[in-house]
DNA sequence: CAAGTAGTCAAGCAACTATTTAACTACAAT
DNA sequence: ATTGTAGTTAAATAGTTGCTTGACTACTTG
């Protein structure tokens, strides 16, 4: 118990992106070409509803609605309800940790 | 034919970073924990043959050999022959543009 | 209430992946 | 030639993934 792996990915902080398994979660939800298109649509800055984002990028609701539970899970997207419509926005500061993870890479 | 797709990875041009399948496969090569040990490995600087980097990270020849495959194949990395001794580098350039290719990024 | 929209869930499938094992090639040293 | 080291390959298996479909909940509007 209390095993950082545990932790939920809203809950990640810098330290976490240490772990090589943390960080191969993070590159694993940007590994789908889908994924990474929904990621860079939300990378435009706005918060964009699911319907929205499966209307955008010509995918059924369901199909999003699997890639988005990976992306949640990976803790890169946030996600905020109003009303039936739920918004997602992109996770920039984990985004960026993990980018930027590489410190021997100049 | 002359399918960009068909472009070997060792040919692969900034322009290919632009393509989200390409940079899928990428962030794809990444997204194993092992790997990423692999990678992080190689991104201390110097050129590491198999055995020393099965050696040092744990795993057998075989499953080095394994991901090393697939990390080449998507261009990460470097192979050079010396005798019977084979020596791994990362393509930085490679690794670099695909980091730094979220645009929107700030 | 009924109909429409937004989102979720679970089953099923084909395709792929990570790992182990064992058999193999190629080079080096004695 | 034999032994040892470096690397590759293929088969087998267990697990995972991407996608579709259909049924479901929840909210909204006529």
């Amino acid at each position: 118990m209390s095993n950082p792996k545990d932790s939920h990915p809203l809950q990640l902080s810098a330290r976490s992106i240490e772990d090589s398994e943390q960080r191969a979660k993070i590159f694993s939800a940007l590994s789908d070409p889908t994924r990474l298109r929904i990621v860079e649509l939300l990378a435009e800055g706005e918060e964009v509803s699911g319907s929205e984002i499966a209307n955008h990028l010509d995918i059924s609701l369901a199909l999003f609605c699997h890639h988005s539970r990976t992306l949640a899970e990976a803790g890169l997207i946030q996600q905020r309800r109003e009303g039936q419509t739920k918004y997602n926005s992109l996770n920039r500061t984990l985004l960026k940790a993990c980018l930027e993870s590489f410190p021997s890479l100049i």
